[in-house]
DNA sequence: TCCAATGTTTCGCC
DNA sequence: GGGCGAAACATTGG
């Protein structure tokens, strides 16, 4: 489910509770739930894969890591919710997911240049944070969420077939040209996620993600885990170039 | 039935 | 202390 697009989308479903009162809390996070009780949400945001209900000086941070999920005016059977808001307009339900309130307020707690789906994203900051960086693989340097946040294992995958380069290649021995292209094409395959996602035809449109044979050149796709987290890479070794 | 998967944090070990 | 690996969390589909 979640990957940064796929936030962008329940941020924008929960447009419709700004500026209302939570009338009812409940839900089996560990977090003082009192506190939330009658506090007005000024706005909703996200950032990366951090969704933000936002009050005045204080904001919870929903993270769905690999399974959560979430209902809107409706509920899931035989589950209790992680979180679970009344307003008057409507209820809002997370399951499964990490969950934290945070005192201070939310705009100067996040670098939002550095969030992929974000109007603020700035691509020649994120060069710069690269090139800061020591030796590292690019299918490291997608993941890294101080740079692309909201990049997840998918986006990972298509990007770097979409650009032809090897998942194990160092960042600092791309050509200066060939990484403005990959910093270009992650924001812009992230949109495309988000436009198939709302249209439910993202699996539809992967190129080299869970596929067995290499759309240009038809050779068997390569499946590997790789990276610091050995998640799951794959990638054509025929069309994908190896800088080293 | 078992395993792996769109993720992150924490702990233990060397 | 850094780096690495494993565990923890937990759901769903192949």
């Amino acid at each position: 489910m979640p990957e940064g697009p796929s936030i962008v989308i329940l941020k924008e479903l929960l447009q419709p509770f700004k500026g209302k009162k939570i009338l009812s809390v409940e839900g089996n996070a560990k977090i003082d739930l009192d506190k939330l009780q009658g506090l007005k949400v000024v706005d909703v945001k996200s950032w990366g894969k951090h969704l933000l209900i936002c009050f005045n000086g204080s904001y919870i941070r929903i993270h769905l890591l690999m399974f959560g999920t979430y209902r809107i005016n409706e509920e899931k059977e035989g589950v209790l919710p992680r979180l679970a808001f009344t307003f008057k307009n409507g209820t809002v339900n997370f399951y499964t997911c990490s969950v934290k309130y945070l005192e201070e307020e939310v705009d100067t707690a996040y670098d939002w240049d550095a969030d992929i789906m974000s109007e603020s994203w700035d691509a020649l900051k994120a060069e710069k944070k690269i090139k800061s960086l020591k030796t590292e693989k690019v299918c490291d340097l997608l993941l890294d969420q101080e740079i692309f946040s909201g990049v997840g294992n998918i986006i990972k995958n298509e990007v770097l077939f979409r650009t032809q380069i090897h998942p194990e290649s160092l960042a600092n021995k791309l050509p200066s040209k060939k990484l403005k292209e990959l910093i270009k094409e992650t924001r812009n395959y992230s949109f495309d996620f988000y436009h198939w996602k709302k249209t439910f035809e993202l699996k539809k449109h992967w190129l080299i993600y869970n596929k067995k044979i290499c759309p240009k050149c038809k050779q068997a796709v390569k499946k590997e885990h790789l990276g610091k987290g050995k998640r799951l890479t794959c990638f054509c070794e025929n069309c994908q170039k190896l800088y080293e």
